[in-house]
RNA sequence: GGCGGGUUGCCCGAGCGGCCAAUGGGAGCGGACUGUAAAUCCGUCGCGAAAGCUACAGAGGUUCGAAUCCUCUACCCGCCA
């Protein structure tokens, strides 16, 4: 399997960086640039959204079906009420069982719009609940874990780890189960492999074994590698919470700006992990970035095509369109009021009625401070703007001449987050 | 089961009975410089306009006055059995 110029998929996911660990290289190179296979990928619902920090997988299952795989998307309706202790400091608390099955559905519809379903290649979305939950006790000591040998389970690092700290045997026993669900979906399906993030390696590897183990496979897998920020912060953070892709959880403004807010030094290892542009389509942003890296070209092609596979393309569009009016240089007057009220929707907009509030109140109501004290002090720093200029004083009351449009306040805390209020 | 130590603000971590809303570091936030970057420097960081209020695991108590002393409860950690 390869483009027209012999390139093939193996060497593309090469050269983007993605494979960090695999079973056996050559029998993965076999897999994926022989035939078309079927592969899964497995997502927790441990939250009521997926964030910025799944898209990897995400991404990467649509690669692999677009160079002709067959994806299995897995949502794990058994496994999220368990608990990976993987990369875990200590126990977590369990989520009850209804809750989860609410983030199960969620999860599941997040996930639909990434992959096709047409075709010899069309991918599937399985719950581990299905296997999982019939299976009695006592099948799955017999059948499951007598092929898990405890001195093995014990010397595992994340079992390890947490020997000091505790851990339940709930926890303990969350490597089973996942091993289990790649046996199910080999016997079911013929999933020939899978791949994770390099915190699933434990778990992986003990499915692949379990699978043989059990007189099947072989089976092949690995892992993507963990996205790394050059200044050393966490990846997918922003604004102190996670970046959501659920658009009511994180706008699709707020999600484009999280990528065009990359570092220099970061966005072209996004381009490779996250974008479907060609290799030679990246090298040219890279050189972008080089030349003039003030120009943010290679963030802004990011953003917008990250945005547009989450969010679809209107909204992306949208999102730039917004970015442009308030970040542009020109006049905030000079917008016309369907694009005003367009950006400041994106970016947040209050609705106030009757006679404005003063700017303390404003600034709270908007949401961009959490207090009137911490609005006072963000004042007193300079740090907050009505319509692009600074505000100074915290007792100042708004005029009406202020409103934009007769209706419009752009509010802006810092040098970058903004809040529209409309008076109506 | 016995003995000892611990529990402080988002995190780590100081804290003499009054001068403690609580040292210091990190994170966060703002400013300057820039490119809505990085690095750096500066400022800020419970609520309240203020008076004041609420805070140092929880509940009581001693005291004019407690994060600091006493008692009980919960949880954690050592040592012994």
């Amino acid at each position: 399997m390869q483009d027209n110029r012999g390139v093939t998929l193996v060497d593309d996911m090469q050269w983007r960086g993605l494979i960090q660990d695999s079973t056996d290289p050559d029998e993965l190179r076999k897999h994926l640039d022989g035939g078309s296979i079927t592969f899964y990928v497995g997502f927790d619902p441990t939250a009521p959204s997926l964030h910025v920090g799944n898209l990897m997988q995400v991404v990467t299952a649509r690669r692999l079906q677009r160079a002709g795989h067959r994806p299995l998307l897995l949502v794990g309706g058994a496994t999220g009420q368990i608990g990976d202790p993987s990369g875990k400091a200590s126990e977590r608390v369990l989520t009850s069982s209804d809750v989860t099955a609410g983030w199960v559905e969620r999860v599941r519809a997040q996930l639909a719009p990434f992959v096709a379903y047409e075709g010899d290649n069309a991918a599937a979305i399985v719950n581990n609940l299905d296997w999982t939950g019939p299976l009695s006790v006592i099948d799955f000591l017999r059948d499951v874990g007598k092929h898990f040998p405890i001195n093995k389970m014990l010397a595992r690092d994340v079992v390890r780890n947490r020997l000091e700290s505790g851990i339940s045997y709930t926890e303990f026993s969350y490597q089973l189960l996942q091993a289990n669900d790649f046996y199910e979906l080999h016997a079911r399906h013929g999933c020939l492999l899978q791949f994770g993030g390099s915190d699933q390696w434990g778990n992986i590897t003990a499915g692949v074994d379990f699978v043989r183990r059990r007189g099947a496979g072989p089976v092949q897998a690995f892992t993507t590698p963990l996205v790394l920020k050059a200044d050393g912060t966490k990846f997918g953070k922003s604004e102190g919470g996670a970046v959501w892709l659920d658009p009511a959880m994180t706008s699709p403004y707020a999600f484009y700006q999280f990528w065009v807010n990359a570092d220099d030094r970061d966005v072209s290892q996004y381009l490779r992990y996250f974008s479907f542009k060609s290799r030679e389509e990246i090298e040219e942003l890279e050189k972008a970035t080089a030349e003039r890296p003030q120009a943010r070209l290679a963030q802004r092609e990011l953003a917008f095509e990250i945005t547009a596979l989450v969010h679809g393309e209107e909204e992306a569009r949208q999102a730039v369109a917004a970015s442009q009016a308030l970040f542009g240089r020109g006049s905030l007057a000079e917008l016309s009021p369907d694009t005003l009220r367009a950006a400041l929707s994106e970016a947040g907009l209050t609705e106030v009625s009757g006679e404005l509030p003063g700017v303390t109140a404003l600034l709270q109501q908007a949401g961009l401070v959490k207090s009137g004290g911490e609005a006072r002090r963000t004042i007193a720093e300079g740090g907050a703007y009505l319509n692009n200029e600074r505000i100074t004083d915290a007792e100042a009351t708004v005029p009406e001449s202020a409103l934009l449009h007769g209706r419009f306040l752009v509010l802006r805390k810092g040098k970058r987050t903004f809040a529209g209020v409309e008076r109506v």
